[in-house]
DNA sequence: ATCTGATTCTTTGGATACAGAATAACGGAG
DNA sequence: CTCCGTTATTCTGTATCCAAAGAATCAGAT
């Protein structure tokens, strides 16, 4: 009955909103990978609730994207092409940066120096939570930009793409880079030179693509 | 029974599909204006259908933005404060020249003449349909983008401010100016300008929300 | 008279059972 | 071996019920 690692959970204590929670978070580290079937009945018994609160919980990860639904079919995690990558990268490549600009006049050094706190640990992580810490980093910079609706939708790109990030994880020179790049950001950030700043997230944010598609490539 | 204007459907034929397209048209035109509460069973009445396809529907519009639900409270339109129509008009500023760029090589001189033709009809329209031939014009250009992730968030950032766009329709001088600008917008197509008319469609969408601004403010 | 507090009403959230439709899987006939 | 029809599975929508949370109302105390 239990199946594979997934936890189970006590009866009646859950809502359709903790069954979207539970499984994005899910989707976003990998462990339910694309293509995944995601049956109703399932996901009921697995939840200990009835299958209403599971509709309502697949149809709001449908329209995030996560999972895609066609009728009377099991959802089914969204597999995203290299193109969609590329695609998600390119919208990111102009939002951050513009949160970033907003977000920078903003920023105390008490914020600043937070994120450098989770940019050590990132770079004493293991490939484990790399992508997490990496994901944490960014969204500190960009948080006190005071845009609500931009912050959701660069966290809902990132979602999509985050299941990727540990092909460059893996790849020790890239995170050398990566590590330094942030430290990069960072000095900009406490001089407050917004455009520099911007320009090397964005191209941050390109190349992290790059690497992914070439070693997705593979 | 039957309210106001809304039109009633038939039994046993809508799905959830049809729910959330038919309110999403709905808040778009701005016929169910911000706050208006949307009760589950008035719905169901409405639509001749059971409460369930309605939650499914509400559900969709709610992580689209277009309306919000709390816990144990009816769903609302969600009311979009200036700060907000400012905020998306900032992310269509740098998402639409991103789609135009990409678009630009692929548009047919066939494809022009479509949006050139649009734009006539627009220029020719009561304020009732300006809107949406003023839109449609927009999605002519964006649509050969090969985006598709890319031109739904555009279109969703749409959806949630298109409902004040009636306060720049109105106003004649802006109108008039609006309608050069795309007619060099289009000019600038048909000479592949992209540095320039990815310009222009910036300062346009960024000069139209700040018109909605000033207008909204009185 | 007003404010507070309890009761009632409304509405949503969830459970359960069932019918209908579409898809997928299986098996038999040619 | 292939094609086609039947069966089984699964989703979609209906109907009904109950519980819980908010909102509204009404009564009582200050």
């Amino acid at each position: 009955m239990a199946r594979k690692s997934e936890t189970q959970f006590a009866a009646g204590s859950l809502t359709s909103h903790d069954v979207s929670a539970v499984l994005r978070a899910e989707i976003i580290a990998g462990s339910l990978p694309a293509n995944a079937v995601l049956r109703q009945e399932e996901l009921a018994e697995r939840f200990n609730i009835s299958r209403m609160p599971i509709r309502d919980g697949l149809r709001r990860l449908e329209t995030e994207g996560l999972i895609s639904i066609e009728a009377n079919k099991s959802a089914r995690v969204t597999a995203l092409a290299p193109q969609g990558l590329q695609e998600i990268a390119e919208m990111r490549c102009v939002l951050e940066p513009l949160a970033l600009k907003h977000a920078l006049p903003e920023l105390t050094e008490r914020q600043i120096e937070r994120a450098s706190a989770v940019q050590q640990d990132a770079e004493n992580s293991d490939l484990k939570e790399f992508p997490s810490l990496n994901r944490r980093f960014h969204e500190l910079l960009l948080e006190p930009c005071g845009r609500p609706r931009l912050l959701r939708h660069i966290a809902g790109l990132n979602n999509l793409s985050q299941r990727f990030f540990y092909v460059v994880a893996d790849e020790l020179d890239y995170a050398d880079r990566s590590h330094n790049e942030h430290r990069e950001l960072l000095e900009m950030c406490r001089a407050r030179d917004s455009l520099r700043a911007c320009a090397l997230l964005e191209r941050h944010i390109y190349d992290a693509c790059q690497v992914m598609l070439a070693a997705l490539g593979r």
